[in-house]
DNA sequence: ATCTCGTTTTTCATATTTGAAAAACCGGCA
DNA sequence: TGCCGGTTTTTCAAATATGAAAAACGAGAT
């Protein structure tokens, strides 16, 4: 069994790509981390790392692991956590998991939540990865599945509604737009690789657009290269409409993963900061 | 920042409840656990065991630790696993991830694949908790949800049905379990404190079953129950129908969650030994 | 060709960690 | 009471890990 600091030296030196970069981070000295380096692949079996006077360079198998090495730097941290936890409650501060475009709806209105809760403090936690309220990534979720089961307590938000849309430029040239003949006339914006599966980048596939000009692998980036004047794209009904920049060009469209929930964890939902940063959500999610 | 290490030592005492277990799981001696321990409470800043005569007891914060600390474990193991297939890639062995129900039905179909498939090896990881593919916990992961992302390959099985089913002796005495007052009349098998949120769970109770007389945290224990004479519960039909044990005694029922979906990661849907089994697995589930 | 910079590697004295054995501890039991 | 069985804890010599400084190294610039 390998020693499991040695996984926190290796995630280091992959980051940096050097000993004396690791070593700062680390608070060793450069011969302790080669000798732990070395170590490691002694006990993996592997060369992690092709040693050269500029740097510790990974070889093909270093990057095959650094994902799952990272994935154990992030229980550790979860572990940490739990132990501040444990030392000192949180009594003010709620984790709020969401994907990108909640997460945005979120902070425009979170100034007016500080206001009013001047000693709350509020963990914006985003990403597509759905955060594991059983493992305590966050206190609250906001996503548009229900999740299978699990110790969860579910609150349905609202329905969220999509459309499509377009930048003010591109429109007033492409009139087409506004028309059935878009799927196929006009330049789209849609999901690259990791993103095929998305609920919008499917019914747009069943439209007929079936090759996008520009394939997006970050959410935030179909917004962004809209804006551009890139193209169509489908948004969020209440992310498109509040953009100046952008004009609507369809009717609202209902995908089928249109409803939005909110999750709690049994344990944690009768706690009064997450109860009050509940109750302010509610309301906002009433403009869906 | 903690020594990722000391986080083993203390899972290993935890387990054993004394040094004298851990060392020989850890292969040290007991002296340096009891050193590692009190270097790691040291820098946790915590009192982690009370120390008796009779072993190391856990305080209130190990036994709060102790669930991150099965989840860094976690992490690692799946560490070494890449390790392993960095180093000899597994070309005969699949990781299938799903629920009770369907673990069941393949198992009980696994016989005649092995026959035509002698030199493949399934490994059936068995749970509620949805298996992350991204992170490699699996090649293949059966459900009946859509996943929301990722760079994951779905395809739709069938779509799973329901009924109520109740034992031979126990629908003999409850000729009511053919009606529809049955839902105030029989006995019921349901769910305890993490299935809540089960699809059937939810129906059962929109039904007017609101105080099961029996509620398992298990899904497994519905069948047992019922198979026991407990009661009535809600069955998947491929199960419930295969035991001679039991009765079908409603109409087939749809759950809102009714599509099974069998998801595959991109980078590994064209791997032979992972066609082999999808190919195995489409029939298989045709009987849904 | 030589210098310089940022790196890795060697060296070696020092600090830390380790395990075996012995000692101490405590509850239960005859 | 005295002893046994399971523990933890102490002791101390040996093994191991560490860091500072120096050396080696190679690419690119002068």
């Amino acid at each position: 069994m390998v020693d499991w600091d040695l996984i926190r030296v290796f995630v280091a030196v992959m980051e940096h790509g050097s000993l004396l970069g690791a070593s700062k981070d680390l608070g060793m000295s450069p011969p302790t981390i080669a000798r732990h380096i070395a170590r490691f692949e002694d006990s993996l079996g592997l060369v992690l790392f092709h040693r050269r006077h500029d740097g510790y360079h990974p070889s093909k198998a270093a990057q095959a692991l650094l994902p799952k090495s990272r994935q154990v730097a992030r229980s550790v941290a979860l572990f940490s956590r739990t132990v501040s936890d444990v030392k000192s409650p949180e009594r003010t501060r709620v984790r709020l998991a969401s994907g990108f475009w909640f997460s945005k709806l979120i902070t425009s209105e979170l100034p007016s939540f500080h206001e009013n809760n001047p000693d709350m403090e509020i963990d914006l936690v985003t990403g597509h990865q759905i955060a594991d309220l059983d493992e305590g990534e966050a206190d609250i979720s906001i996503r548009n599945i229900r999740p299978e089961n699990g110790a969860l307590v579910m609150r349905k938000l609202g329905e969220a509604l999509y459309a499509i849309y377009g930048s003010r430029s591109y429109v007033a040239q492409n009139a087409v737009a506004y028309e059935e003949a878009r799927f196929e006339s006009c330049d789209w914006i849609g999901a690259a690789e990791p993103l095929n599966s998305l609920a919008s980048q499917i019914w747009l596939r069943e439209q007929g657009v079936q090759e996008p000009k520009l394939r997006c692998s970050h959410t935030l980036q179909f917004l962004d290269a809209a804006k551009a004047g890139m193209g169509l794209t489908i948004l969020p009904r209440i992310i498109g409409d509040r953009e100046t920049d952008l004009v609507r060009v369809s009717e609202l469209i209902e995908l089928p993963s249109k409803d939005v929930w909110l999750i709690v964890h049994e344990r944690s939902r009768d706690l009064p900061k997450v109860r009050t940063v509940i109750n302010w959500l509610v309301p906002v999610f009433k403009q869906l």
